[in-house]
DNA sequence: TTTAACTGTTAGATTAGTCTAACTTTATTA
DNA sequence: TAATAAAGTTAGACTAATCTAACAGTTAAA
């Protein structure tokens, strides 16, 4: 049986490491910071998490996750994700409040429940904020995906994600009238500090980077994020 | 906030003097019992909850709620409730299976998730045990019930409620084909032992004094537990 | 290559919830 | 009423998760 805390360092490292391109292993200081703790804490519940055999570590050395962590990690990314969605489609809730409670309610354990919220929803491919939801066995469709950020002047692309998952972004996103596979296309962009003009739906909006950064999009024809000769 | 533990021993509480006729106060070793913890831990936890006035108490006296404490205490059995009834009629969970993942679930403190949950579910006013939820104020129609050890020979009664909702005493109960609302006839019932004879849809069993006292009836034709002239 | 900056560890303290063992108060029974 | 039993409290200890402050190891710069 895992703590709640353990398993939260697990879903931490999953987000970190996994669902990071090309980020295999972590630090003490990074993971603390993600965790919202001090180092000292993280260096005394890896000894644990070690112990267990979810993660490999030693001294000083960098932080990854065994086969057994990403499960486990994995799992508690896919509870999160399956109340989100039915916070979102069965209790009306917005996106904007589903991720606060869901981080209460991944912590419940039962894959009776859990599988059984997965086919009440009818085995949702996607979260409310995009995200792929993981299958029962903890296996998700990783999608190669660029942010807004990286889409040049004059090109059209659709969004399929958004990164940050926190109240204030979302609603600002909802302000705006931005929705899940809406198409953005990219008016212009100030080098001197990336403020960058877009158009929805035949509105411009002027955005900064921070913004732009945390929508994740794709080719708005072919859905792919590289290698796309549309 | 409350913790957990907290939230426990008031809907401990509850169930120890609301929803027991007639008892208005409790002692520290029955309080013990119930939360399966020593009196020693429930002497230190009081104190906590007498300076958070959810309990009136003192030392070496009887315990009971406050009002503030009895309202706290109905929203944990609410809540509780609820999901037992979600469990139940969306995810096909059986009814012996729902007591134990509530009792995890009760925790997840949100009155936009429960009211959500309340009108998703159509307000339903009973659980599948039989029992009746309270409302969004924390009030519950408490109803004058008998149990079935109290019905003479030769007379008939409706459940509406199960005492128990331990997995053993449910699955027994499934076996013989006992359900909510069916009627019972009491056959026979020996002095000696208190074993009795039922007859439930034509079908004869002989069950224990445990089990009859584990079962809430009342009059078939009029509903009633007490002053019933049919 | 030596120092400075950063990264990570350890020791000691704290809090919540629990326990056992010893003690105190209240209730019951002889 | 005095002895005994039952109920309840307190002291001291433990675990998990956290912190701060001091220390140690690693990396990068001067
Ligand atoms: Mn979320
Ligand atoms: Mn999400
Ligand atoms: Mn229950
Ligand atoms: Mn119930």
């Amino acid at each position: 049986m895992l703590s709640f805390t353990e398993e939260n360092y697990l879903k931490t490292l999953v987000q970190l490491t996994v669902f990071s391109e090309g980020v295999e292993e972590v630090g003490v200081n990074s993971l603390a910071k993600n965790l919202s703790v001090k180092p000292a804490t993280v260096s005394d519940m890896l000894r644990k998490l070690k112990e267990k055999s979810l993660v490999n570590y030693k001294k000083y050395g960098k932080i990854s996750l065994t086969e057994e962590g990403k499960l486990a990690g994995m799992m508690v990314v896919r509870r999160h994700r399956l109340w989100e969605t039915f916070l979102y489609q069965k209790l009306d809730f917005s996106w904007d409040e589903v991720h606060e409670l869901a981080e209460e309610l991944e912590h419940v354990y039962s894959s009776k429940l859990i599988n059984g919220l997965d086919k009440f929803l009818e085995f949702p491919a996607f979260d409310p904020h995009g995200d792929a939801i993981p299958n029962a066995k903890g296996e998700i469709a990783l999608p190669f995906r660029k942010t807004l950020s990286e889409i040049s002047i004059g090109e059209s692309c659709r969004i399929v994600a958004v990164k940050d998952n926190s109240t204030d972004f979302l609603q600002y996103a909802d302000k705006i009238g931005l929705k899940i596979q809406d198409v953005i296309t990219i008016v212009a962009k100030e080098d001197f500090d990336a403020l960058t003009t877009i158009l929805i739906r035949n509105e411009e909006f002027v955005v900064s980077p921070k913004f732009t950064e945390n929508i994740f999009v794709v080719c708005r024809l072919c859905g792919k994020a590289k290698g796309c000769s549309c």
